[in-house]
DNA sequence: CTGTTAGCGCTTTCAC
DNA sequence: GTGAAAGCGCTAACAG
């Protein structure tokens, strides 16, 4: 494989007499050179349509302009949106991403540091996996001065950047309105609780019922890891207690549905019988038979968000650890409405 | 910011009394230095850390073991799980990927064809935008030797490698299917023509009528952009014809979606009055109402094998030019059956 | 089997 | 304002 091989600094600097430096600094813009000498430079360059080569300058400098993306899974559709954000900040900023997925496992989220590491990224943005109960190796990444960003499922770790959706207020929200749609029995599908915005979407969630006056019962929190494939498992076991939920809040759009599908195959009617309300509304919720309800997080400005405070923290001199709340929106379908007009 | 500094092989060569391209060598596996050598320096690059430093083999090698990607939009879930298969493969082989989105704009394209060329990646893997009519910057990396392979909307150029889905024959196979459902007007909703797989998407379909004795109504095919907001639109304009379709053959789930969501309105039956078939099978097509027949293209698995034969090119001598197509499942459910008992 | 030397292409002191 | 020289960390002839 053959490939064309390119203009060098040397080139230019051989056909205008001269040296390598010069061309250097002209072509970067440096003041102390002659204003001719630069146009030459300059117009020599475009005409040999000359680009620099980013290996040498980044052994040079000891940077790639890449910027790695750890996530669980770029197939999750929250993710995918995420990436989008990230990758067109990054686009506009003259940075490359290399994307590496976690597939939820701690493992492959560790190894994805060294990966990382390895390749000499100029900063991290990272989701955590489900799996991760230890945080070593991103330790070790702040250790070695990488910046780093967390989102969404971040870690306690104060000291650290961290995006997240106002995960205590959402959860707060959609329980209130179940309360007021009559609930009396309101149900919680959480996530592991070692994940932080588990923890604080569940105390949204129970506060809410207290605020109610409505006792907690533990009996109708749901513990489950992300793609759990045991959905109709713990519906049934639900809707199989002496007094089943009349509500049904759910950790994600893809649960509700399933949730719904199994309430259906028990005769139950949603939202008559059971109200459900998912996590993230996905587009399809609004086609699914009763359209659902959800909690819309702004992924792709989460993304955004990300990839700029990482850009910051690359270009600020002191290591500045940022905490960023994006605000998520309660959307209410037919799923947990009654008897009113739809909005 | 400072970075702990590495250790470099000029450290393990000083420490053990040897030059550095011994090391060198020692650590590549090298044959002829003395195994005792060997081991020596093995034990002390693991001992103290050492990780070569990629930025200053990349310069040597010329070669950066990344790969560039570009997709139209990570947030599209068809391509988000391409992603996922890519990545995959890319990590198993110790490559990295750089993910850019074009989002379906041909200047974006071809702007992120320059970012790759610029960042020197040992090869491209591609789906083209919607809007990309000239396909001179995927010819100036060809030029330039850059191993390329396409994936789903490819070009029609046989010189070059693609990773297609039987387009032609899903779309025979769904049009027959509506056919034998009893379908007497059968529409199809198309993507542009100057993308392949739209073209043969829709020869499949005209096959399938001839095949069956229907003629071929040209007011029956709607062209459409991928991502166009005008479904509710052409839904009314074929309904309102004086002979409306029975059974509609969509481009994508979501119009599919749309399109039933807009028949509703129209107080269509769905599928007694028309029948609907998406393409894609996107997981939620089972929870819609009613669920909607489709195309499973194995996304996943398009991304794994793009992937692979992009790595054969790489390590071929000869350029290679595999034409790959990869089985797609016609999956039928609610929208396109009738009096049937479910699959 | 090992060391010396050169160089990948660029940036950046340090002289002049 | 410009050039010479050094070096980022590694690999690979070429000698020995």
């Amino acid at each position: 494989m053959i490939r064309k091989s390119n203009v060098t600094i040397k080139d230019i600097a051989n056909k205008l007499g001269l040296s390598t430096s010069t061309v250097s600094r002209a072509l970067s813009g440096n003041k102390d050179v002659h204003p001719k000498t630069r146009e030459a430079v300059k117009e020599l360059a475009a005409q040999l349509d000359y680009q620099p080569n980013v290996l040498a300058q980044n052994l040079k400098m000891q940077q790639t302009h890449i910027i790695g993306v750890i996530i669980p899974e770029s197939a999750n559709p929250f993710y995918a949106r995420v990436l989008s954000g990230l990758l067109n900040v990054a686009t506009q900023h003259g940075y490359n991403v290399i994307t590496l997925q976690s597939m939820e496992s701690e493992a492959a989220e560790k190894n994805n540091v060294d990966v990382l590491i390895n390749a000499r990224v100029d900063g991290v943005i990272a989701s955590l996996s489900v799996a991760t109960m230890n945080l070593d190796h991103f330790e070790k990444l702040k250790a070695r001065g990488y910046p780093l960003v967390f989102f969404d499922r971040v870690p306690d770790d104060p000291d650290v950047s961290r995006i997240v959706s106002d995960n205590y207020d959402s959860a707060f929200r959609a329980t209130e309105h179940l309360i007021d749609l009559g609930c009396k029995r309101v149900a919680r599908v959480n996530g592991p609780l070692h994940l932080n915005h588990c923890r604080w979407r569940l105390r949204g969630y129970k506060d809410a019922l207290e605020k109610h006056g409505i006792p907690v019962r533990e009996d109708y929190i749901v513990h489950t890891r992300y793609h759990a494939y045991d959905v109709e498992l713990y519906t049934k076991k639900l809707m199989n207690m002496p007094e089943p939920p009349d509500g049904i809040f759910a950790i994600n759009d893809k649960a509700a549905i399933e949730i719904i599908k199994t309430l259906k195959i028990m005769k139950y009617r949603v939202p008559e019988d059971v109200a459900v309300i998912g996590f993230n509304n996905e587009f399809y919720g609004e086609f699914v038979d009763p359209p659902l309800s959800s909690i819309e997080i702004p992924a792709y400005e989460m993304g955004r968000a990300s990839m700029q405070l990482l850009l910051d923290q690359i270009h600020e001199d002191e290591p500045i650890h940022r905490q960023v709340t994006i605000p998520s929106r309660l959307v209410i379908r037919e799923s947990s409405q009654r008897g009113v007009v739809s909005i």
